[in-house]
DNA sequence: AGCGAATCATTCGACGTCGAACTATCTCTC
DNA sequence: GAGAGATAGTTCGACGTCGAATGATTCGCT
């Protein structure tokens, strides 16, 4: 079976066959894969009448259990503090966090999560689980597992130290 | 082994024993991943005096061996033709790529590789997929191949017929 | 204690992208 | 062959993000 892919490598092969068509394939189709990703998880918060970025910072929340900072939010979701300042700003206006003291340092604060924001996230994560095994339904269990173990060597090579 | 993304799914495990952990981990990687691998080769163009979009662009001509139309272009780099006018003009000012009339069709137009577009493709994409080689260097022979296997895989999917 | 460096969140200006509206051209049908 | 609808690229307005600058507070060193 071939995928859109391979024919960006075949293109390739037939002007550059001194290439490293194995490395461009994964670099490629890893690119390609998560901006489907991407769209198809949209698309499952669209219906759900809510954002992908509003869900990144509630579920970070969350699955912390606790107050974050804003810069402890903006490492986790990964976008710059400038970016998160928006973002709580917007979520607050909604009443889905809060902003708080916190005690002992007051250049910070930290971001609760509201009753609200809670049941918000509660309710969608299941779903949005539910969607992403729905994208990997073409994976048998040994495949994701070795999907998995693949994908967390590279994360780690690339994260640097840890 | 462990990575970050593993303490992610501590995290909700500790929470919501309910949720599906391995698909979780596998969408929560590609996403990851696909941040790092962006910044590094990002990084990577960077330090040749380019951007990131001008080689997307530039390499999509190069490969296809033909002039294309914006409409060709847009769908091959996956942006907005609104995008797309705008990268073309930036490159046309730059005089790596020409517009052209295309026979036949005067809604139409065809966007070509100068001689100095090409000159540039040429002599980065060499680097550009040693880099990409690197990234993946803790990945045996096996392992690229088989995380390849996965990939296709998953991009069919998600692309639908094909 | 006190002063300079470091750290934190926010604000500001610039930039690139998107969807929608727009203009020009082509195609299909009667 | 003429008109309606489809299709191509571009323009426009809105939006979100980023890096740099700002203001407030804390830390480290002597």
């Amino acid at each position: 079976m071939r995928d859109s892919v391979d024919d960006f490598l075949d293109q390739w092969a037939a002007l550059r066959s001194d290439l490293d068509l194995e490395a461009m394939g994964a670099v490629g189709r890893l690119l390609r894969l998560t901006r489907l990703v991407d769209k198809e998880v949209g698309r499952y918060f669209a219906e759900h009448g809510m954002e992908r970025w509003e869900f990144d910072v509630l579920a970070t929340l969350r699955r912390s259990d606790r107050p974050l900072t804003p810069k402890e939010l903006a490492a986790n979701v990964m976008v710059s503090s400038a970016a998160l300042t928006n973002r709580i700003d917007r979520l607050a206006a909604r009443s889905l966090v809060a902003r708080e003291a916190v005690p002992g340092d007051r250049r910070s604060l930290h971001v609760t999560l509201t009753d609200a924001g809670r049941r918000l996230v509660d309710s969608t994560v299941e779903g949005h689980v539910r969607n992403e095994r729905r994208m990997l339904a073409e994976l048998d269990a040994e495949d994701c597992e070795e999907l998995n173990r693949l994908l967390r060597t590279l994360v780690n090579t690339l994260e640097g130290g840890r």
